[in-house]
RNA sequence: GUCCCGUUCGUCUAGUGGUUUAGGACAUCGCCCUUUCACGGCGGCAACACGGGUUCAAAUCCCGUACGGGACGCCA
């Protein structure tokens, strides 16, 4: 085996040892809780990561522990420019926050790093050294496609898949056959070399799913690969382990390889992490249930939130409420306190997967918009338009205080709040009547959308016009209104025009409609007083003279 | 194909052998409030996948079956 690490030497040239790395290595303090996020470097923010990233976060600091960013890139097939920026904004954005890690491309904090993986290549190799000198691991020289041809027979006679037991060619080949190849050049991996027995059985407490029998591992897993940076597998045990792990928190995607894990950790010598596996978020397709993926689905995507304007904070408590059943019942006995607060419990997780419903995200982001006032609704609505909508943003700059006002009818001074407001994205469309730019009804759209003859419709509003004063009250001046509608051929209240409906043209709310129409070019909009209020004299009063 | 995980209203779930005519929220429908809409209030529809056991008693414990999801990579 000497031979062989030699040869490695110059291959991986590399002089740090595994004494060298315990020696630096400071254990971290009796039952201090270390959690973490691992994502890898692929250019997109998956949901599911950030759901995988609060949970996580919250395991951590609700046990005042602490909760490390790690940044998994051995894949460099898969490895893009810019995406470490990409996580770190993305888990910003949404107030998750690390102790320890990556805090941009370049700079990292904590004593336990390199908190990428590509950083921690000579970490990796000598403890890959360390298992070839204690023969727990081996050189193997199959090539791609020999490895797919085991893979077919044992497809075609029915048997696991995988290099193991017989199967695993380079598990005992003589020390010649090995240098020889070597010599040679020959690219090659490292496997372990593992002692389990497919049969046996084991029990794993898992803290999510339970008390789970799993298979020993039998397969003699990859764990560096022939371009000398090491696998999932392998990198996860050595990193978690330094840093001090105590909770995975990760997809149950993991869940058939934990026993892989917990055996990599004991032939280490070295006491496994509590590990929780966490049910993917689904969506429906085509009347199937399926993970949502990041190829099919716009939603897996955190721009996909960002873009429809659903604010963070009503994201993040969509996800809390998948996190933890208590949530709700949570956020109904303190509508203002923030969800960093609430008492999150592992324990009151789901086993299976939920299904991912924008519905109720709409409910949560109407119900968190209507708790804004109208300053902090302008500010984030201002915020979301520079990069998503820059004409709107351009019209916010410049027209602030008209902005407020209208954000302020019916959300201040009220009992409660209209809740018309699902995301940033669709305000526009519901407040753009209040500038004349985008205030173009088309001719005679007053009778055509009230139904009320033109006739009707000139002598009402002319008439409106005339007695028209922006100083009353609410209730002075509906009451007048009320009063000219009567002069004006409309039933006073429904009772009266159901019985004469002949005599009337309908009733004070049919009156109401032609003016709120006329100045707004719909049949529903928030409260005509504070509308005519907001719009001013002048507005009202053109815009009612035009449709005259 | 082999192995693993899961299954309570349409959706998220409460439920840990008797407190349950299975509770809540979102969605949906109806009524009320009301100058429209939204809000709010009241109410309706709606679920223990199936089959066997264990037990005086099962959504809850055990065993099968079905269905769904996942793993089986020099991806993570």
């Amino acid at each position: 085996m000497d031979n062989i690490i030699k040869k490695m030497d110059t291959l991986f040239p590399s002089t740090l040892t595994v004494e060298d790395i315990e020696k630096e290595h400071k254990p971290r303090p009796e039952n201090h809780t270390v959690t973490r996020i691992a994502p890898s470097p692929t250019g997109m923010m998956h949901i599911g990561s950030v759901y995988a990233a609060l949970i996580s976060e919250r395991v951590a600091h609700m046990a005042n522990g602490t909760f490390i960013l790690r940044i998994e890139d051995t894949d460099s097939k898969r490895k893009v420019e810019g995406a470490t920026d990409i996580i770190i904004n993305g888990l910003k954005r949404y107030g998750i926050t690390s102790d320890e890690g990556a805090i941009s491309a370049t700079e990292e904090v904590g004593d336990y790093g390199p908190y990428t993986q590509s950083d921690r290549y000579d970490i990796y190799l000598a403890y890959i050294k360390k298992l070839l000198q204690e023969d727990l691991a081996y050189p193997c020289f199959c090539t791609e496609d020999e490895l797919n041809d085991i893979r077919e027979q044992q497809t075609k006679q029915g048997l696991r898949t995988g290099y193991y037991g017989s199967w695993a060619k380079y598990k005992n080949a003589p020390q010649e056959v090995i240098l020889e190849h070597l010599e040679k050049g020959t690219p090659f991996t490292v496997r372990f070399k593992s002692t389990g027995k497919n049969f046996n059985k084991r029990l794993f407490d898992d803290i999510l799913k339970g008390k789970r029998n799993l298979p020993e591992n039998d397969a003699d897993v990859v764990i560096l690969k022939a371009s000398g940076l090491p696998t999932y597998h392998f990198a996860h045990i050595i990193d978690d382990h330094l840093m001090g792990t105590t909770h995975v928190i990760r997809g149950d995607e993991w869940l058939s390889s934990l026993p892989l894990h917990v055996q990599l950790f004991e032939a280490m010598g070295w006491t496994p992490p509590h590990y929780g596996h966490i049910s993917p978020i689904e969506i429906m397709d085509d009347n199937k249930r399926r993970k949502l993926s990041k190829r099919k689905d716009p939603e897996a995507s955190v721009t996909f939130y960002e873009e429809k304007g659903y604010p963070k904070e009503a994201v993040l408590e969509y996800l809390m409420n998948l996190a933890n059943s208590g949530f709700e019942k949570f956020r109904t006995e303190n509508p203002d306190e923030s969800v960093w607060n609430f008492p999150f419990d592992l324990q009151k997780m789901g086993r299976s997967g939920a299904l991912l419903d924008l519905a109720k995200l709409d409910s949560i982001s109407r119900d968190y918009i209507g708790r804004l006032s109208a300053e902090e609704l302008y500010n984030s609505l201002f915020e979301w338009s520079e990069t998503m909508a820059p004409d709107l943003y351009t019209r916010m700059k410049n027209d602030k205080d008209y902005f407020l006002n209208i954000f302020k009818i019916e959300r201040e001074n009220v009992e409660r709040v209209r809740k018309d407001f699902t995301n940033w994205s669709t305000i526009w469309h519901e407040i753009d009547y209040f500038f004349d730019d985008s205030f173009s009804p088309e001719d005679g759209y007053v009778a055509k959308i009230t139904e009320q003859s033109p006739e009707v419709i000139k002598e009402f509003l002319s008439d409106f016009i005339n007695h028209y004063n922006e100083k009353l009250s609410n209730e002075d001046w509906f009451s007048n209104m009320k009063t000219l509608a009567e002069t004006h051929g409309f039933a006073p209240n429904g009772k009266t025009y159901k019985k004469d409906p002949d005599s009337y043209h309908g009733t004070v709310s049919d009156a109401a409609k032609i003016l709120r129409v006329a100045l707004t070019g719909r049949a529903q909009t928030p409260d005509l007083y504070s509308l005519m209020q907001v719009m001013g004299k002048e507005r009202v009063i053109q815009r009612l003279n035009k449709s005259v």
